[in-house]
Order: C-alpha cells, then structure tokens, then sequence
DNA sequence: CTGTTAGCGCCTTCAG
DNA sequence: CTGAAGGCGCTAACAG
C-alpha cells in the first residue's frame, strides 16, 4: 500500500508540515532511494537527476530528519553529553567551550545539561542524556555515590568525569594537578618571606579543595613551617564566607601576612576583605581569571578550556577503540606571578 | 593512579547492545505493548504484570530511547537550540545558563553550538541544530545577512534572536536598552563632574555597540557637552586593543578625565592601561561582573542570565500559540555605582 | 545508475 | 486489562 494522498491537515506541532525525502522524490519524479542518494551525497548519481533532486529540496525547503538518520543508523544520536553542576560558574563554562569545540570538529553536537549544583538532580539529568543516546557522556560530579554509572559504561557508553572523580565508582577521570599547583603558590609565599600563611577555602571534603589543602600543608612542611590549623579555613565556599573568614583572620592577635585562597571565588572574597582592612597582606590564588588579571593577583593558572578538550578527546578515543585500563589524566599547572604575592597594594 | 581493566561484553557500537522494550518484554513473558504501557506509566495494568515489567527492564538495564520516541512523536526532539558566538565570554555563558534553567522546567535539554564568532559558520551551525529538529532555535546572530532564516520560521520554528536583532530579517528579539543604559552611564560620569569623557568599545556596526555610542552621545549632548570624535574610539574589540586605546587617549595632548567602556572586554582593557599610567582617569563600563565588583568599577549592570530566561519563555509561548506579532522584548539596565565614575584610585 | 523491501525502537490505533 | 498491526523518516541491503 502506497501512501499516496496522505492528507496534512494542519501543523499541529511544529516540524510536521515539513517536507520528507519521499516528498522530494515524487516532486523530482524519482523513487525514494535515489532522492536519498542524492542527499547523502552518494556516488552513481546521474547528474541530471541529481540536480532535479537538489532543485526539488530547495524548493520544498527540505531539511533532512536527523532524528530519523540517528534512529537508523544504530539508535545513537551524534551529540556529545555534558553535564554539569552550574553553568553559571565561568570556569565549567570555559570547560563547556572546550568540549564544544572538540566536539564539532567530529561533527557532534554538544548537549548541555545542569544539574543546578544540587546532587539528588544529578542522576535524572545523567539518565536523560543516555536516553538521548549521546555517544559519550562527560560529567562535572557532584552526587554522593556514582555507583549507578558502572552498568552504564559496561553498556559501552564511555563516561568521562571531569574535574574531579566519581564517588564509590571507577571511571576516566581528568583533573588538575591540584596538589603540585596549590604547594608551588602557597611556595612562592614562602619564597618571598612570609611564614604565618592562611589557607581560605571550600570544605576539604570536596576533592579539589582536599587536594589543595594538601598541597598547601605540602609546602609549609617542606619549609619546616609548623602548621597552624586556627588558620587554615575551610569553610569559605562563596565570596561572601571567604570575605568573612578573612575578616577573622585579619582580625585576629596574630594574624596571617600571607593567604592562600582555594579558588576564584575565594580569592574575590580574600581579595575584598583584605582591602576592607587596608592591610597588605599578600595574596596567591588558585584558578587565573580576568579579575585576577586586572587586580594584579598572582594565582596558580591553568587551563579549563584545555580540560574540555581533553576530555572531549578521551572520550573519542574510548569511541574508537573501547579497549585498554581507564585512564587518570591530570593536567598540569603553573604558576602566574604578578605582584600579591609579596603583598596586597 | 588507579588502571582498572575495562570489562567490555559486547564491544560494537555504543547502544548497540542495549535493551529494548521487546527484550524487555520478552524477559518479563508480556507483549510489547504492555512492557510499553508499563514504562510509560500508563494506567489499564495490573500491578503484578507492572512489578514483573519493572523487575526486567531493571535487570537488562534499560533506557528508553529518545531518538525513537521523539521520532514517533512527530520527529520532533524534546530539545531547545542555542547557537552561541563564543562560549567562552562569560556573557554569553550566563545567557545559556538561563536558557538552561527555563528548558529544563519545561522538560527541554539545551543543545548547544558555538560558531565561533566565524559568521561564515553560523548557517550550517543553525542547519544543524534545524535538522535535529530542535524545537525552537535561540541564536546570537553573526552572519551578515538572515534571510535564509525567514523560510525556516516559516515552517514552523520559532527562532528568537538574542543580544542582537537579525541581519535583512524580522524576527522575535531580546535585547537589552543599550542606549538608554549607555545614556545613564555616561550621565553619572557628567553628574560626577567630568566634561571630557572618551568612549572606548568595539565598532558601530556591531548593533550593541552601535546603541551603546548612541546611549553616550546623547548624554554628551543632553549635558550640552560637545562631542569630540577624537576620543571616540571604536577600534577596541578586545582586551588589548582597548588598553591600546586608552594608552593612546591618556597620552595625548589633552587627555580625557573620564572613560566609558562599551563593554566587559573593553573595561578591562581601560581599567589595566588606566593602572600603567598612574592617572586617575574615571571609568564607568557596560556589563557587570566579578572584576568590575572587585575593582570597585562603576557599570551599567543587566542580567544576563535573565535574558536567557526570557528569550526562552518567548520561544515557549510561540511554541503555545504560534500566532501573533513578532516581538521586540527590552530588557532594562540599571547603573551600578561604586567608585570608579568619579576617579580610578 | 535506479528502484524495492525491510526494518531501527517506539507508541497509537483498534481489536480481543 | 492485554495483544497485533502499522508507521514516524530514513538508509542499507539487495535486486533490476
């Protein structure tokens, strides 16, 4: 049975008045395959009828169904997934750039989705994406037990965290070298002189501050620096806390010359509360961003942009060939001095 | 570094060996439609045929596939299209974090392409996004000419320019009231009693900026201040070119005692070369973010998450009744004050 | 070179 | 309450 006058009534979502392949063929007077061959660039195409197709499609605005190719050609979509916590945090924004430009020089498409920071939305926002079949699936982590990944990725999906590591699950992992980057600046406090040094920061509990703190006892010891833990304040994750534990510090009978500030955020937070003393206590931050530029604050750098790239690429590789032990990369950083290593002007 | 060899059962294509409802049918002993029924929780089962359905599909750790369902449902993808100039300008960054957020109420995944602020690849970026058959498309538009836009809307897609209207094409837009932002900042720099206040941004044509020189001349001209094109400079696209600029401007003959920046970029720049010369040159910048608030620079502030949320709930009511005017929404400033508008310390 | 046939995975008729 | 067909738009097999 042919489907020969099917009767379009009206357009009731958009998309279903468009034109289809078979469409394109009867107006060009050809059969179905050869309009698809036509479209798909296929060879052993008389050039006559090719451009009878061409002229056709353009003239019925055709635009190929990209759903329906994906669902023939094996159910995978061509998109990347990324999931991430917050989009609003410009260093997962520079990560997202990353992947989006590895991702279309392979002709995928990023998808993008935010779990809002908030751990419970993180496995419904992960489940989504592999409905949509993404080829592969690169998370910012943040749920507490990322043990339901392991079936997916047996199911041949690769799954790439980023920034830090899953939590009670194995995985390809890509992440700074947070330890060396926080012991090298906390180091260059060291090497201008100073030796009470405050570290201001998130919970050590989150990988990326505990390895940072790590880093910075790392380069007190090495300085045969005892380590006073009325100064190491992990309990600053947004500007304002940062701002606050600053105060205390500054406040204090003995306080710090120095602070080592765990990232961007805490860095603003340091950096506000120490111009609210007028103190010129130096400054090392972890994460580069324009304000650190423009405020002349030495930081531990590297490269977000660089991380979306790399993994974007770990995970094709895992697409090419599935085989071989999961992988741990660590990008590396280095360190930017500028002047608030000595002190703060 | 842990090397945990990867368990690899069925090496084809990823999805490839993923469940579908029949095998989960099959496994549970019931028709396809009743498995269907049962993971779309549809009412009409029992619930010992519901518990049996479950306990399979769990078992063959299946996921529906969107690409199917979505193909079925009118080939039309539970998704929304953002094409984004550059992802890595925190701008556009928040834009699509307020996208996201209002997708995801509505159950829509952003999917996401930047095209690298290249206007030649815009097309086949927006193409693509077309061809997923994204339910409607946002788009920072780039290219110099849209008309190959209005077939598309026509069809059936609600398309929503955002930060800029399309080139030689109607369309609904979000945009911010850059002259009238632009007017008041400038203002505030008259108000603090500066006569010779430069300008320092990107060019003309670029709509934005275009509005934003405006918004700046007619403060001057409000103040009966006349302008002198000499300290118009439109040449500064970026970081450097606006510190280039403003070099330039602090070292001529008669320097200017105030600078507007036409945007965050351009800020900085002013800001940096500002800070080599020692002087004490006011500023007052378009866009508001970390650095400007840790410099204590005075800006004309907007929100761009929030015009992110609205160019997406434009695009929902389209999709609700696709009737109607074209919509031109404009989204209001406000001017922050701290200290930069009357010297830079 | 071109056309016919057969599904990809899902869900909505329409029957039992 | 459950099952049997049919088809969304497209392309890979096979013919001709």
């Amino acid at each position: 049975m042919t489907n020969v006058d099917i009767p379009r009534d009206k357009p009731a979502r958009p998309g279903s008045s468009r034109a289809t392949i078979s469409d394109v063929a009867r107006l060009a007077g050809v059969s179905l395959k050869t309009a698809s061959r036509v479209l798909t660039n296929s060879p052993n195409v008389k050039d006559s009828t090719r451009t009878k197709v061409l002229d056709a499609a353009t003239a019925l605005r055709f635009r190929p169904n990209a759903i329906a190719r994906d669902l023939r050609n094996g159910g995978v979509a061509t998109t990347i997934g990324f999931v991430i916590g917050d989009l609003t945090n410009p260093f997962y924004a520079l990560v997202a750039a990353g992947i989006s430009q590895t991702a279309s020089d392979r002709g995928l498409t990023l998808v993008m989705a935010a779990s809002d920071d908030d751990p419970k939305r993180e496995r419904p926002t992960v489940t989504s994406m592999l409905e949509r079949r993404v080829q592969a699936l690169l998370l910012v982590p943040i749920a507490e037990d990322h043990a339901y990944l392991e079936g997916e990725r047996q199911l041949g999906t690769p799954i790439i965290a980023v920034d830090r590591p899953l939590s009670h699950a194995a995985s390809d992992v890509v992440v700074f070298d947070n330890r060396t980057g926080a012991r090298d600046g906390t180091r260059a406090l060291i090497d201008a002189g100073h030796r009470r040094i405050a570290f201001v920061g998130s919970s050590e509990s989150l990988y990326t501050h505990g390895e940072r703190a790590r880093g910075y006892r790392d380069a007190l010891g090495g300085a045969g620096i005892p380590i006073d833990e009325s100064i190491v304040r992990t309990d600053a994750p947004s500007v304002e806390t940062a701002a606050q534990s600053t105060l205390q510090l500054l406040d204090s009978s003995e306080p710090p010359t120095a602070i080592f500030a765990g990232n961007n955020r805490a860095a603003i937070g340091v950096h506000r509360a120490i111009a609210a003393r007028g103190t010129s206590t130096a400054l090392v931050g972890f994460d580069d961003f324009d304000f650190a530029e423009a405020l002349g604050i030495s930081v531990v750098a590297h490269s977000p942009v660089d991380m979306g790239r790399v993994a974007a690429n770990l995970a094709f590789r895992r697409l090419d060939e599935m085989t071989g032990p999961l992988e741990n990369i660590v990008l590396s950083t280095s360190v930017t001095l500028r002047r608030s290593h000595l002190f703060t002007p």
